[in-house]
DNA sequence: TTAATTTAACAGCCATTTTTGTTAAAAGTG
DNA sequence: CACTTTTAACAAAAATGGCTGTTAAATTAA
């Protein structure tokens, strides 16, 4: 629903209840939890998309999507984890899909900011789970702020795995101020570096930069990424793996 | 069941299973879990009350209960709190039960390690949520340790509101060493301190004394207490409120 | 004021999880 | 060894939580 919105730019509630065969109740109810998320605003009568998240909302459906690749590149992310050791994820769902993958590794310390993946692994034995504090959004279900930069500051992990919204030929980019500070900082805080991105994110850009791909350890990407980008950034970088599908 | 096996001191599988009206194999599996918390023992044919801890588990079980007291204090800290304000709650389930008020006082700003809390407050708009950091420990379900406690130091409340295990004439009180740090740091960080506990912590000790009553701006019981522990409590201290039920 | 829209409360439905009983095998007792 | 008790595994039943639609009341715009 959201998509449509997001597509049309606005839409009416009698509209959205008669296109998606449901009542206007829980239209409304649906429209109240996204205007909750900041994705669209409601005005009487129907709704409009929040302008300036257009982008991100986009982007929020591209980080629902493609879990088949996230899938993938979680299972190459979590062989290059050793068991008891300690990670660190940073709020992104492809850093969801390796938390899944993290209970084969017992023993292990995880260290997050992302209230999903604390959900995931707080039900985990033998994972001691340290979870990053701060000040919780609701768009992206993970504690941000000067708490958590502080909290991340405070510990070092041997891994630090993170995903970014967009990557170019030389850098890894995010939209948004608050996170790029908290990946920044994660990526001080770890030995080894990696970066998480399935193929949608090839030859993008995006507001900020996180930080030069030759800082990351490795690079995983999935094997369905369109092969001319993918051969790109191999060219480029020493440290890309491609996970098979 | 538990209540059951402890008046009488021991009983039969069979006899369990027709009194109340089950089956032998759900008594068996409800005893594993009695057993499992330590309070009962199996023998072979029935079970004994584990006699050490008839004491403890009544405790453990207390805590479990007491929902309409709890929920009477509650009530009354939710009303020594400014709408607009901020408010740091603790992982006891009083504080638990101060955070479901806490939707009424919107626009507020909540500070918690308490995972429960959290993921409660996660939904509210108009909470500014603050999550503190640390381990996580599966048997308070909230964060703690040194990360936890650094956490705390860097923020400040205009209340703290906190429960203990047992509370005397002139210190409160709980048994693990973990929590005393993380709550010791909490009534530093707040401006106005309460202290809410429901009267079965009335008259206890605990191992470590988190601090004095007379550092709490106030204390909150419920007025099912046993009336001469309330009247002592209220003799030797200014700042005590009593919570009708 | 009127008409439309929004909200709140309630009841039903679906899927998931939890609890329960049955059966059969295993273990223990005398 | 014969008998009782306990355990494991599976299927049925019950409870739970999430989502939906209906209705009626409240709110808002014209």
């Amino acid at each position: 629903m959201a998509e449509h919105i997001v597509r049309q730019g606005s839409a009416s509630v009698t509209e959205l209840a008669e296109s998606f065969g449901v009542s206007v109740m829980t239209v409304h109810r649906d429209l109240d939890e996204l205007e909750r998320q900041g994705m669209v605003r409601k005005v009487r009568g129907g709704v409009t998309a929040q302008a300036s998240n257009v982008w991100e909302s986009n982007i929020a459906y591209r980080l629902q999507a493609h879990t088949a690749e996230k899938d993938a590149i979680a299972r190459v992310v979590a062989g290059m984890i050793e068991p008891g050791g300690s990670v660190m994820l940073d709020d992104s769902t492809t850093a969801l899909a390796v938390a899944r993958h993290l209970g084969d590794l017992a023993p292990l310390t995880v260290v997050t900011n992302f209230l999903e993946a604390i959900r995931l692994l707080a039900g985990s034995p033998d994972i001691r789970l340290i979870a990053l504090g701060g000040e919780y959004r609701a768009t992206h279900d993970s504690f941000l702020g000067l708490g958590c930069v502080d909290a991340v500051e405070a510990v070092s992990t041997d891994v630090v795995v993170v995903s970014t919204s967009a990557v170019s030929d030389q850098y890894a980019f995010h939209q948004e101020q608050e996170i790029v500070l908290v990946k920044r900082a994660m990526l001080r805080a770890g030995a080894r570096r990696i970066l998480a991105v399935d193929g949608s994110k090839l030859a993008r850009v995006a507001l900020h930069r996180v930080a030069p791909l030759d800082d990351f350890d490795a690079i995983v990407v999935d094997s369905a990424a369109p092969s001319d980008l993918l051969q790109r950034l191999r060219d480029r970088h020493g440290n890309v793996q491609v996970a098979e599908m």
